[in-house]
DNA sequence: CTTGCTTTGTAGTAAAATTACAAAAATTAT
DNA sequence: ATAATTTTTGTAATTTTACTACAAAGCAAG
């Protein structure tokens, strides 16, 4: 069983309903029809029959039978009992966004919610061999200086007191002149980690091309589309493919994750025998 | 009315498993076979038939049904499906911890599931009327003052940041004599937000009962069974029931979610009029 | 110990889900 | 364009699952 089938396996563990709704797109019409049907309302499709499915959504039984199983699921009961699960959670509600109106309950849970549904997002794609390349690089680097600007300086003190706690040395610099400054006087065997939520960010982007001139390792935690992180060496991408309005910003959280697994990967690995030799290794990531 | 009925309509509406592990003492024999049988393993429970269930627990089909249907269910199937719903919250207990032989994709994993598993612990012990009396207490705040110590001195930076966003002007500090001097010089209107992961450092807790010895407000941000929520004015909890070993701090990631609903909140009533006015109105919080 | 009530189980019935197979649709090759 | 092949969908029969009616067993009060 290799990565990606314990993933699906695994993603279909956790919510039938963002399985359904990714999957959209790549389904026939018949399938479109069932998963619309059960989309539009998931808590009224776990009390129905089968028949009654059949019905509302213009296909026959075995239609529904087989899409249930193309689900991973063991059948329609099966099926029904992983939606309920699924449906619990209020996930899915995410979409609508926060209204003037709404009271304290309302905005918190869509808050809540929209959190989870990115971590979720977030879960699905992950790219593991940067972790892995990254983790390495971090063990492996003489020095480690992290930039954040504006909202990123903060999850930049954070990484640096995370990678305190996993046993490596690293100092976080949110001024920009110093930032410049350090890159300029770039040496082997320094690393760059630059964080930025929008990835966007003019400076931030000119300190990484200026680091890239001298050819130095840059790690980056920003979006996967952002131009911050198409100049670095590595990229872990954090993505929010949920928006909410508002001053709601999930990948603050999904950092927060990113940071740990780091700080857990590289605790793991700081004294096992690293594959992390020289500047040519990323070269064909 | 049976004495079920009677415990149903007291336990009005609350998770199923709760209800059959509280009625358990009430029922008779038959019934307390198939409960027991069933809250042996409830996960279990829902993949089996009722002819499987019957032979399980040494009852009879019928008497599976009546149990049912003696707990609200519309029968068989339905109590299955709310016997799921129940145990979701059970299926995210289930974290494994960090293995040291762990590879990338499996701690990444186990990191993200555990951050889900604390966000779905958190939405269900929100405390809105606290959240709606701290925004009130923030936007009607002469003076806010966010303090933090070590990982969470980060949290403070971002807090600051997030209230710059929302309109408000605060002011982070990480350093404990500045926190000390401006707690002493504590003028009416001053707001000190106070941010600990522990909520036990014996130094903030200090800090916080200074302020407390010039009736200040304190609004802390911490476990709601710490040391510093006992001496706050207001408590906005931050509980993380499923632990990882290792590096990982899961509430790390809720302590932003918390940022940005504080933030959602303050910029959605800033203009509104606001009922905090004086001390007193915390008093019976 | 017997009458009346409650609880439990047996057997039959109804409903629901699944399977096997055939028809239809779509795709490919000629 | 059309025949051949593959894929998809639906019909009908089968199997499984859940439910109901009723009878037997257990239990308490007179």
């Amino acid at each position: 069983m290799n990565q990606i089938d314990k993933m699906a396996a695994w993603s279909n563990e956790i919510n039938l309903i963002c399985e359904m709704r990714s999957a959209l797109s790549h389904l026939n019409k018949t399938e479109k029809k069932i998963a619309q049907k059960i989309l539009d309302d998931p808590e009224a499709a776990t009390h129905k029959s089968i028949a009654v499915l059949a019905k509302n959504s213009g296909v026959s039984e075995p239609s529904i039978n087989r899409f249930c199983k193309r689900f991973k699921t063991a059948g329609f009961p099966d099926f029904k009992l992983k939606l309920a699960k699924a449906a619990v959670s209020g996930v899915w509600e995410t979409v609508h966004p926060i209204q003037p109106e709404d009271n304290t309950y309302k905005y918190t849970t869509k808050i809540i919610n929209n959190t989870i549904a990115n971590l979720m997002a977030f879960k699905q794609s992950v790219n593991y061999q940067q972790i892995q390349l990254a983790v390495e690089a971090f063990i492996c680097a003489k020095r480690i200086f992290i930039f954040g600007l504006g909202l990123s300086s903060a999850t930049a003190k954070d990484a640096e007191y995370k990678f305190y706690q996993s046993g490596l040395f690293a100092s976080y610099i949110d001024d920009l002149k110093m930032q410049r400054m350090i890159v300029s006087n770039y040496s082997a065997g320094d690393l760059f980690f630059i964080i930025s939520q929008t990835g966007e960010t003019k400076e931030i982007i000119e300190v990484a091309k200026l680091a890239k001139l001298n050819n130095a390792t840059i790690i980056s935690m920003s979006p996967s589309a952002s131009r911050l992180a198409r100049v670095s060496t590595l990229k872990l991408q954090i993505d929010e493919p949920h928006k909410l309005n508002g001053l709601s910003f999930s990948s603050q959280a999904t950092n927060r994750v990113m940071l740990d697994i780091l700080a857990v990967g590289i605790s793991l690995q700081k004294d096992s025998p690293a594959r992390f030799y020289n500047q040519d290794y990323f070269k064909n990531c």
